[in-house]
DNA sequence: TATTCCTTGACAATACTTAGACAGCGGTTT
DNA sequence: AAACCGCTGTCTAAGTATTGTCAAGGAATA
């Protein structure tokens, strides 16, 4: 015969292990706050039920999270059940928890292209993007992460070697996530590339990602494209949109003849963006009637759908 | 009773955290505006209702985004809630657009389910869960797709061969996730499977993801495992913890027998999480000592940590 | 006999309290 | 511009409350 949930039987020592609490901890709780009361022993030993080890062990989970035994001590069962699933939920809405963070993945490419290894920086980088979605992983880990090699890069801390190494697994993660947005016939359609003599082409990389986050049909052409073929293609594919990435701070009278050259081939409904350091840099001599320049990601991505509407 | 929410029971720390705010924060409103006025405990110590932390909680953001809290501090709870309500709309600019919301997500899947395209269905599914991350995939686009398959399944309007379609699809993408979170060595060890005479694995497989996003490292063993099989796997791999799913309704005899073979066969400070449509409803009958029922994925997120430092 | 457990009283570590001070920021006035 | 000012977050110091931990001496248990 089964006996019953309130059938005292476990020695302190048992209790103590169930609960995760201490027999110390027993004895003070029961002396100074009668949370519970156990049976005894002929010799006074002090014997548990089932309630009272599932009462000390919510008793437990909750006071770790925060509330006074003092205060709990006289709350029922049922009561302390009830609490504690509130607390479930409301502490859902709480915390991040360590790992899955922005900054954590972000130290962590670091780290991984400082050792020079490329498989974990890519599963760092994979895992960031699955985990915080890509329009965070973007903003969050990747512009951050990029700044921050280049940062070190300029610094002396990292060489060419890393930089290179970090370059190479990026355009692999982000020619995933554009691969991934591939899709027929929907969406407006941007080309993104990079101008004459602009070999850095993570940024263009970037923004062609997030665009295809965003919905966008994107047409990726990749760094150093001449104006003429940028225009043809924009043409063939029936662009909306046209953005370019700009991060070499020589903006010369060579590219800004190119930019001008562009605008004017370009279609009256079709928009272009420019970006990148040198863009920011340069706004000024830059900015054109029909051409946009954006600071950061988050401008490019709230720029987007006023070109779509245009159209 | 006491379940009233103006009954004070959250001492200054927890009042902190559900909040956000920090305790010298809490004070210093209160000092300067009587922001609140939380009752004291014998002792004089601070005691927040529930509808101090609701009220507490809009106010901080509101003055993250700008508003001064001396202005606010006045404030019904009433017309916070409704100036947080405005702001939502106003601040409608950075909402996810039209098509990569959950909800178009899901109906997009449903739709291709329905029309048996294993291949648009899978697309769909990598690019929710690369788009929203894995966490908010899960909960937002996996669960509700699910549960309206199941109910059109049972409805007549999808056909067994949906259903079949569906799961594999499903099975192909959580895999997929799965491995995407493999990694070495980190993390506490999670055992997932689903007792026997239970065929219905989804729910398994959902609950695996979703601890491996959590950074948990994740051996998933699949459907109907008898309870030795599952014994002898935790203590190979070392598991922190089991989680069983359960979907089926007929908690009988069998199933409650294997639950005390498992839960007495496991060491104390393993984990075992129950899930499942069945768990829930029959959560009386399932709870134990050192068995914890969770309801909802959310649930068992939060649910997973506590596991971790119970080691 | 060796170990575990009992009670009581004390102590130490946290956590919380108040009152006050200070620094950065945005806006205003000189 | 420069100086000023109110608002707000943060910190300190000194005292109180709460709670975990321990010790001593005796009793029960195996």
């Amino acid at each position: 015969m089964p006996h019953a949930p309130s059938t005292p039987r476990h020695p302190v020592r048992l209790t103590a292990l169930r609960t995760g609490l201490t027999p110390h901890i027993l004895r003070a709780w029961e002396r100074r706050y009668q949370v519970v009361t156990p049976a005894r022993s002929g010799g006074g030993q002090r014997l548990y039920s089932d309630l009272d080890l599932e009462r000390l062990h919510l008793l437990r989970r909750l006071t770790e999270r925060g509330h006074s035994i003092g205060r709990l001590a006289k709350t029922s069962l049922a009561d302390l059940e009830r609490i504690v699933r509130e607390e479930d939920v409301a502490s859902a809405i709480a915390e991040p928890a360590v790992g899955s963070r922005p900054e954590d993945f972000s130290s962590a490419a670091i780290n991984a292209a400082r050792r020079l290894d490329a498989a974990e920086l890519q599963a760092v980088l994979e895992r960031a993007a699955v985990t915080l979605g890509v329009p965070g992983f973007l903003d969050e880990v990747a512009g951050a992460s990029l700044k921050k090699i280049g940062q070190d890069w300029s610094e002396g801390t990292l060489s060419v070697a890393h930089e290179h190494l970090a370059t190479a697994v990026f355009r692999r993660v982000l020619g995933w996530i554009l691969r991934v947005y591939e899709v027929n016939g929907a969406g407006p359609r941007l080309l993104v590339a990079t101008p004459p003599r602009q070999a850095h082409e993570l940024g263009a990389l970037l923004a062609a990602a997030a665009a295809a986050a965003e919905g966008w049909e994107v047409t990726y052409l990749g760094a150093d494209l001449p104006i003429p073929e940028i225009l043809t293609s924009a043409r063939q594919v029936g662009a909306a949109a046209v953005a370019l990435s700009i991060v070499y701070p020589s903006v010369d009278a060579g590219l800004m003849t190119d930019l001008q050259q562009l605008r004017s081939g370009l279609e009256r409904g079709v928009g272009l963006l420019i970006g990148g350091a040198a863009a920011s840099a340069e706004r000024e001599r830059v900015t054109a009637p029909g051409v946009e320049v954006v600071d950061s990601l988050a401008h490019f991505r709230t720029a987007l759908p006023r070109l779509q509407e245009q159209r």
